[in-house]
DNA sequence: ATGATATGTTATTTTAATTGAACATAAAAA
DNA sequence: TTTTTATGTTCAATTAAAATAACATATCAT
C-alpha cells in the first residue's frame, strides 16, 4: 500500500484494537472448525501468509482477505449489517433534521414537492 | 496488492456484493452527515481517492481505510461484534463436539507488545 | 449569468502488499 | 522415539495500492 497513508502508518489505538480483536476472532473460529491456515487460505484464495496477517489484524491487508475469511467461516450475517442505513438511527435523524440533498453526482436528483 | 491473489483478481459474486453494499452504506452515512469526501477522508487520514475506492467497494483496498471510515462515521458497535466467539454458535458446537486442541504455538511471543 | 464546491478522471511516482521458496520450531500422531 | 503436521521466519521478485497534481464536469450558491 505504497505512498502510505497516515492511518496506515499509525492507526489510532481504537482501530488497532478493533483489528486485533477481529483477527483473534477469525483465528478462534478457524481453530474451532479445525482448519489449518493453509487449508483455509486455499479456500479463500489467498496465501497462508496473508491469512496470518489477517489473524494478526494487519491494517494494510486488503479487505477482501478479511471478508473472504469471514465468509469462508460462515459469518455472512455479521457483515451484511455493517453500516446498514436502516439501522443508522443517527444518520436518519440528521437526514430528517436538515435539508435533503448533498453531493453532486451524474445522476438525477429527485426532489419536487 | 502485488502478486495478486486469486480472490483479488476475481472475487466471488457474493463477496463483491457484500463489498459493494458496504461501500454504498458508507456513502449513504457520509451524505446523511453532510460530509464531503475530502473532509471525511481527511478525518480518517486517507486521500479522497481511497475513500472513493471504499465507497465503490474496491476489494483490494486496505481494511484500515474501511474500518477508519466506519469508525469516523460512528459505527463502532457494528465492527466489534464481527465474528464474536461468544456469538459463534456453530463454532461453539464444533468445539464441544470434537476434541480440544489444535495448532502449535510458538514460545510465549504470541501476544503483542 | 458567475463562482464555489464536490466528485470524477487521468497520468505519474513511490513503495509496500503479496507470493513463493526454503528453512526453523513446536506440537501431535505414528 | 520418529514422523508428520501446523505455523513462524526470512529472503527475493513482482506489481498494484496509494499519494499527488492537474483538469473535467456536475451541482449548488449567489
Amino acid at each position: 500500500m505504497p505512498r502510505v497513508s497516515k492511518i496506515s502508518k499509525s492507526p489510532p489505538a481504537a482501530i488497532e484494537e478493533i483489528l486485533n480483536r477481529l483477527g483473534r476472532n477469525i483465528r478462534t473460529a478457524r481453530l474451532r472448525r479445525r482448519l489449518s491456515m493453509e487449508k483455509l487460505a486455499e479456500r479463500i484464495g489467498i496465501s497462508r501468509y496473508v491469512l496470518a496477517d489477517v489473524e494478526k489484524g494487519k491494517p494494510t491487508t486488503a479487505i477482501v482477505a478479511y471478508i473472504g475469511a469471514l465468509w469462508a467461516l460462515g459469518f455472512h450475517g455479521d457483515i451484511r449489517e455493517l453500516a446498514d442505513p436502516d439501522i443508522d438511527e443517527e444518520g436518519k435523524i440528521l437526514e430528517r433534521a436538515r435539508s435533503p440533498r448533498t453531493a453532486p453526482k451524474r445522476k438525477i436528483i429527485d426532489d419536487d414537492f
